[in-house]
DNA sequence: AGAGCCATGTAAGAGGTTACATGATTAG
DNA sequence: CTAATCATGTAACCTCTTACATGGCTCT
């Protein structure tokens, strides 16, 4: 899903539309967006058809003699509204920040930079109840009758989240900080 | 590829084999390893079947009247060597830690205690070359002639995954001391 | 002269999810 | 009487990856 909300993204941002190929450019690995998510041209193509048929986008055809013809397409009413909605919601897990979360941040910080603190925001509330389940897991697991093994691997576990969460939720203060 | 080898692992630890229904409750959710791989019935029985083909493991087949007949799995040489080569090495990504580096501490620690300790010293080595890249992508990042907005981006981006990776290497080296 | 850019896609396949089918036995 | 347990799988359906086809134009 974050490579779709991704191209709505750019097609926030180019003003008369854009079509296949030029949307394509800002997913080449040298190019921020393309450093955080993948989309090889094949993905790509599938992905506007498809939101095309949710009426997200609308595609205009502009022929161009000898090549294929462009299908330019815009960003329509529907995937506005989606796009914000998208835009305004926090992730629900920890592995979700480095994808997801940071295809959010890019494209709230270009296209409303005031909103980008608010999600940061929601995004750290977020992070601290997870934060919180992990350490009440963490007392249950420890009274849990079991194995000694098992017990001792299954905190281990929730540590390393734990330590993950924590890591992720320092950082999001430092971007507060910095924007 | 971690759910193949965890049913290696599990079919190490089982004297004369198993059949898919018993290895099934390891993956229920409240097991340890269910609480780090989730595997269906479906995809548990079609990984046995791949197994089998690549002659890692051998299935004798068990009358059971009524029932379908039971296929117990045995670990075959072949399977034990890749059991053991895989046990051995390091994941090279950060966000491997959370699936398949666990699976491998979690057998490393049931089968061979002191080869535990290994692969812990060995993805400590992976991650610190991560970190150190990393560390050189920002100084390069920073001398860049690009987009402000881009440049400080960019920068987030890599941070944010230094904070995780320095994370989780604090993490190891906990786990070593408690070990 | 050869490489790479333009601009779209298709085709094949790997891998995963979800749901369902079977049908007797046992537990609440 | 109902639900879960046993034990295996199939079927439909997504998603993603990789590779390729087209064919003129521009740059080195």
């Amino acid at each position: 899903m974050p490579a779709e909300h991704a191209i709505l993204g750019l097609l926030a941002e180019s003003d008369p539309g854009a079509h296949g190929y030029d949307l394509a450019r800002h997913f080449a690995p040298e190019e921020p967006l393309g450093a955080i998510v993948r989309l090889e041209p094949g993905m790509l193509y599938h992905h506007l058809k498809k939101l095309d048929k949710a009426g997200w986008v609308s595609a205009t055809v502009e022929q161009q003699g000898v090549r294929p013809p462009r299908q330019v397409y815009q960003l329509s009413p529907d995937g506005r509204a989606e796009l914000e909605r998208w835009l305004g919601a926090p992730v629900e897990r920890t592995r979700e920040l480095r994808l997801e979360f940071l295809v959010k941040l890019f494209f709230a910080q270009r296209l409303q930079p005031e909103r980008a603190s608010e999600l940061i925001a929601h995004q750290r509330e977020t992070l601290a109840r997870n934060l919180a389940s992990l350490r009440s897991q963490q007392a249950e697991m420890a009274s849990k009758g079991r194995d000694d093994r098992d017990r001792a691997f299954s905190i281990n576990v929730l540590e390393l989240r734990a330590a993950q969460t924590t890591a992720a939720l320092a950082w999001l203060e430092q971007l507060d900080a910095g924007a």
